[in-house]
DNA sequence: TTGTAAGCGTTATCAA
DNA sequence: TTGATAACGCTTACAA
């Protein structure tokens, strides 16, 4: 690999000119610059990224770490984060949990947005520091240098049912994700309100327990096919498991939503194939405003006040109009 | 940020007997290494990636590069990578595009897989070598330190058109891609000749020109639309496409597959719902093998010849049995 | 078994 | 306008 010492002596200086020309300092004759310019060019040098970052103590890269290779909204967050890193000349990288924490404990990045679900908060807290913000999404973790972005999953999900209720129905099941989940138990709890203010009863054993994924939604609308009478509505904690569910249903001659009402949560690109009613969370959005957070942060701007930003209802055909 | 001089002096050893101890070194006593190894707990001590990759002047680190955030089987290929790269050992970074070439130009990283039409063959070119291997997807491109991986699209395409003639078709249209790709001549040039063996005449005019998007598809269906008769089967080049183009049939009450059959390439999550017939091209076992590869090549077991991934026909329900 | 010291590729300080 | 040199955090001969 040719190096900064190559370039030199090709160039007939010392390196610390080479240096200066490349980090355009002014303090280099014009010839001379253009000189080493070329010659960088005919060498194609590249600086080391290592030696630069070890000098320097800092850099201008991005970390996001994610894990979950299932849902595809992920790939809108990166979408975000990209755009504004490059709007702002910072690098971007991506790591898939194991190998993150590295990355946040040497100072080849400058902060971290995480939305990984098996990152712990201890590793999280730890890697925090002044020279070192963190932004979590999904996840509410208090520190002075730890600013949580959360989608607010309880309004839109309690707006929604409102409305179902309103369609008539009476008879509820609901399918929910990770029970540790923060977002799970928020949409849970939303949709436990608004049946108590609408003096609707429901039954735990109404409560069926998913990972957010297909399948499990799947299995669950098996095991619901096998009630003597099926619920009015099948509220989901997310598009993936609702979508299994109307798959079961489907399979089985159910319609929806003549003889069962569906909704789910996210907005999936696969829950406007099946017009599934749900709540979209803005992914391209949440990126770019994470990355806007830790940006801000990471120059000294410091912002760690929890964010939370509002989804909004997709009303579809999964839910019927009026029932009776 | 605490270095190894901190562990040291708080050990009470030299900065050599911390560094052999973290990195497992049987030439220290066992009373040594436990009180090494408590402080460095105690003080939450991380190694500096940027000092060690530079000192030892590589890393065992695989960095993935792409750049379209529409396509999901992007997080499959993710998914494949991260398994092989976790069960050997090896770290794994993502890049979108514009950071990738340093991180391929230091030695952070040891090797570089590639699935980025926006990624110069220039740019892959000059970093690959001795010492940088690079395996690059869905591109063919031939240096000794280059492993092309690409998929087969003309077999499969061709055994998909040859049955949807004989379920009765002769008048096609066909909806292409970005048409400078290789995958999208290869889909194309498989469809042909098909029709030639089949001796099925084909006008250019049935050929329309897309993008790979859902829009793209929805708006040539728009146009095939206004023809005053219909082709009995409409090809497309991929299934974003095909879904953009059924969702503009569906819209204008024409049936699929009774009216028009549809096909698509790619298998993706919503050729499922849609039971769109199509190509499945396996993306984590891709991502797997693009690991492996590059992971052999790194470590000197050289090979890049190219290497051709077979893909399978999905035969589902939007070409009809039997045709009159 | 442990410590000393050189060096990886940069940047920054200071002197020329 | 340029160059010599120390330092960043680590690994690794080699010496003790």
């Amino acid at each position: 690999m040719t190096g900064i010492r190559d370039v030199a002596r090709a160039a007939g200086v010392s390196i610390s000119t080479v240096s200066n020309v490349l980090n355009g300092k002014r303090n280099v004759g014009d010839e001379t610059k253009e000189r080493v310019m070329r010659i960088c060019e005919e060498l194609s040098y590249y600086p080391n990224m290592a030696g630069k970052t070890l000098k320097k103590g800092n850099s201008r890269t991005i970390l996001f770490n994610f894990s979950d290779f299932d849902r595809s909204f992920f790939l809108k967050i990166i979408n975000g984060i990209s755009d504004y890193a490059n709007e702002h000349d910072y690098d971007f990288i991506i790591s898939t949990h194991k190998s993150c924490e590295k990355y946040m404990r040497s100072n080849l990045t400058a902060g971290c947005i995480s939305l990984d679900s098996r990152m712990s908060n201890e590793v999280l807290l730890k890697a925090a520091s002044e020279t070192y913000p963190i932004v979590v999404l999904d996840r509410v973790l208090r520190n002075p240098f730890i600013k949580p972005i959360v989608t607010n999953n309880y309004d839109p999900m309690a707006q929604l049912m409102q409305r179902v209720v309103a369609c008539g129905c009476r008879r509820f099941a609901f399918l929910g994700g990770p029970e540790s989940t923060e977002d799970n138990k928020e949409r849970y709890q939303a949709f436990l309100d608004v049946l108590e203010k609408n003096r609707i009863s429901f039954k735990r054993e109404h409560y069926y327990a998913g990972d957010y994924r297909e399948k499990s939604g799947y299995r669950a609308a098996k095991i619901i096919l096998l009630s003597e009478r099926l619920p009015e509505a099948l509220i989901c904690a997310n598009d993936n498991m609702a979508i299994g569910a109307m798959r079961a249903f489907q399979e089985n001659g159910i319609r929806v939503p003549e003889d069962i009402a569906v909704t789910g949560f996210d907005n999936s690109e696969m829950s406007g194939v099946m017009e599934l009613t749900t709540v979209e969370v803005p992914g391209y959005e949440r990126g770019y405003l994470a990355a806007q957070y830790l940006v801000e942060n990471i120059e000294g701007k410091r912002n760690v006040e929890l964010f939370r930003i509002s989804a909004q209802v997709k009303w579809r055909k999964t839910v019927a109009g009026k029932r009776k």
